[in-house]
DNA sequence: TGGCTATTTGGCTATATTACCAAATAAGAC
DNA sequence: GTCTTATTTGGTAATATAGCCAAATAGCCA
């Protein structure tokens, strides 16, 4: 790849591996609704603590979430909603899948 | 994380996976311009063919390629174009972060 | 001040990912 | 058939990531 572009997808990269883990992606769908202290996620999620707060670093790291703190919690909240329309493509790719695997399976069925 | 739940967002992590890396994110959109075969991608990422051979089959085992074989070459395809309206929202996820961090060197300055 | 509660950091191990090379495979061309 | 081109697979070393525990930090509350 020319190295003059690289960049450009390494910036993009980052952010998509920020996301590229299970529990950050349930802790962006959660945060799309409502914002949420490290607590109420750690609960949620059933992970150590210290394993959600690097979560969150990781997304914040990527510019993902804003974080404001209040009282004695920190609350995360979802800083770029249009990220929520990705998770419907992904969906669309996933039912595109399994529709693929079914024709092959009915195929091999046969 | 409920374990109930937890596959949903495995499968979902798994497609984000497949993308997050700065070639892949290259091949998706030089893929929805038009299809390529192996050796043109080889060419303009400038990595071995068996780096490039591999990167095709995590996108395409992620669903997200096409592939069809013709004369002596294999051509792939991206799948599904939703994928492209994506990497806008990541554009406005890096511009959002360039002019934060703006805004914060200007405070600085102050 | 001293004790709580919430969150982050450091250390560590296990696991996964990347990229290269060399070798295997597949299918045209002759 | 043999040669050639295109692509994939296996092996390997370097690097990155994930998750837990223990310890550090920060700020509230008596």
């Amino acid at each position: 790849m020319k190295s003059s572009i690289t960049p450009q997808y390494k910036a993009r990269a980052k952010i998509i591996k920020a996301m590229a883990h299970p529990s950050r992606l349930f802790i962006i769908e959660e945060l799309s609704k409502k914002e949420r202290c490290v607590g109420d996620l750690t609960e949620m999620i059933g992970a150590d603590a210290s394993t959600v707060s690097k979560h969150l670093s990781v997304l914040k790291n990527a510019g993902l979430l804003a974080d404001e703190k209040r009282g004695n919690s920190i609350f995360y909240s979802l800083r770029v909603p249009c990220i929520m329309q990705f998770i419907g493509c992904l969906e669309d790719v996933l039912f595109s899948n399994a529709k693929q695997h079914n024709e092959i399976l009915k195929c091999c069925k046969r």
